[in-house]
DNA sequence: TATTAGCACTCGATTAAATTGAGTGCTAAT
DNA sequence: ATTAGCACTCAATTTAATCGAGTGCTAATA
């Protein structure tokens, strides 16, 4: 079932062509090209085969040939060039990355970003979900009997709660919270434990019973949130640039598909394979994205897989650009990452 | 110059029917209104003084009439009905707006979300630029040699700094920015005074010079940046909707405009006008809006003019809703806006 | 005098037909 | 095994024919 060298050859130039050109490319196109050397005539003989085993598929009698599924599969795994960022491109990418990082969250999205605006293909991330440990909590009286209250890991979360306590107030709730929960992971926090705290504060303070119950809740909700992972989608507009959707109801609805998280949380949900993973076309296992290819890469945190960035563009996506591109901004990551926690 | 009562009816009754279908409308499909009870020869001849007018324009000679930028002008200020929203939708509104308000930017972002929800267009928020005072600053030991560094306002922002500091080096520096910077707004605060406060620490810690640059450095930045208005953008998808964006290109030029946060800047710069006011087509002096009408409301932060709220949609956008909507959520923000401040 | 019925006319939109051309498969020659 | 040559196919493009919504104008009517 193997295929010949130059089956093989064959294959790759009618692939690259067609990523080129999204038109299907025809016998004579690929003679042409001088590193074969071999007639129209030849190359019709072994597209032939080539389709007939399954790698080709030929939209009406009188077209060219456009690659299948599998044809891609082939290509991505044994036939596609190897792509190198170019070093200056990596540097900059480094820069970006790390210069700025103001915070986790923020460098992940701009991970998301940056790899969109080197693919020029639509892109995803997601947050780690239950990221590192408090490391402080604390209590801002805003006036006009408001609180701020704010919450440190890696990231920082805050939310302001209507409680009219006096800084004094604030300080003490804060010390007492941050006793028993600094350095804590967020996911290790029951609602019993805030309970226990609750019961020292009501116990070392005059507030309002009621109000502290409020105040608690608002803080149990926070770190809460904070073990949830979320997921940000760049540049969905590029799928407007490609022929393949040119049609603009298919365009809509692969739009509405991307805007709605759910649906993109479920893309992301897959393996937690090593290193760069493409899914082509029907291998997504879901109707509306068989015309696309979904290629994904994990990042970690520390040792473990905390995240997932993903490139979505139509199957003849230039995947050597795209599994390198996703191969460094991966590894940057990584590496910030390591150093931080 | 005045138009007859009649005149006023057709009028409206041409712009309303217009808005709903997008397509040019006919005497006949006026005729038909019971209201009127008028032929379609007259209403012919009425259209026809309309349009010498300049309030209508006739695509080609067999077509029927559709209004010009003056005819949008004059419905939206002497003909449209007034819209009101339902009170369980004002409810609604509230309630998502106060009920999980969690600081100052998500609320505003919200709110932008919220227009765009209940009137299906594109709508844009700016962020109140030069926020209220500081109400603290912090500085939290990550470990592995960062910290975190908190700036908190109405709103918090946070930022990653390396640096090799004690927990207590952390408390000093970060005790000493407060008593100097707490209380102050954003924009009192001169490198000269941050310079002024460097001296400070230095005789009271034993920090390395060049380290205590460093961070008091991504202090002033911070502080500063929260001086920057940001502006967001929702819902941009929904020109896919509208027939008049049926032709992809023009899509996605008004896409590729829309998604440069400089040029919607240039929008949301316009006057401070009390009130709702409407730009229609031309009168927005941008050639890509030609065809867009742009809406737009002004919030309050405290007296004075905090940040803009707007809705961009096709020139025949459903006024009446979009006005009462954009009346309701700015006069919502500022209620709770005043209330914080 | 204002309104309306009636009719010829206009012109974009739709449908149908004709043409084009890229590309194939097969056969026979090399 | 390869290739030149040729008949054939079929989507895409071009051209022509038809349709119909809507107009403006005129003459009749209230």
């Amino acid at each position: 079932m193997d295929l010949s060298d130059r089956k093989k050859k064959i294959l790759q130039a009618i692939i690259d062509e067609y990523i080129g050109t999204a038109e299907p490319v025809g016998s004579r196109a690929i003679s042409k090209k001088e590193s074969l050397g071999l007639s129209s005539a030849t190359i019709r003989n072994e597209m032939a085969d080539l389709e007939e085993m399954g790698y080709l598929i030929q939209p009406h009698t009188s077209a060219g040939r456009v690659p299948s599924d599998a044809g891609y599969r082939f290509y991505v795994n044994s036939l596609m060039q190897r792509y190198q960022l170019g070093v200056e491109a990596i540097s900059r990418l480094q820069e970006a990355l790390e210069d700025k990082v103001v915070q986790l969250e923020s460098m992940i999205k701009r991970a998301g970003a940056l790899t969109s605006a080197l693919t020029d293909y639509t892109t995803f991330v997601t947050t780690p979900g239950r990221v590192s440990k408090i490391k402080k909590i604390d209590l801002v009286p805003l006036g006009y009997s408001s609180v701020m209250l704010i919450v440190v890991t890696l990231a920082v979360r805050s939310r302001v709660i209507n409680a009219d306590i006096t800084a004094e107030q604030c300080d003490e709730i804060a010390s007492i919270l941050n006793k028993h929960l600094a350095e804590h992971s967020a996911d290790e926090i029951s609602f019993a434990k805030i309970e226990e705290i609750q019961h020292e504060i009501e116990a070392k303070t005059d507030l309002s019973v009621q109000l502290l119950i409020n105040i608690l809740h608002f803080v149990y909700e926070t770190i809460n949130s904070m073990n949830e992972s979320d997921i940000y989608i760049n540049n969905a507009k590029s799928i407007l640039q490609y022929p393949e959707y040119s049609d603009l109801d298919k365009a809509r609805e692969l739009f509405n598909f991307l805007e709605d998280k759910e649906n993109l949380k479920l893309l992301a949900s897959a393996e937690d394979e090593e290193g760069v993973k493409a899914k082509i076309g029907k291998e997504n296992g879901l109707d509306i994205l068989n015309d696309c290819s979904l290629v994904t890469v994990n990042y970690a945190l520390g040792d473990r897989k905390a995240g997932k960035l993903g490139v979505i563009g139509p199957k003849r996506m230039n995947y050597a650009k795209v599994f390198a591109s996703l191969d460094v901004i991966s590894k940057e990551i990584d590496k910030i990452l390591k150093y931080y926690l």
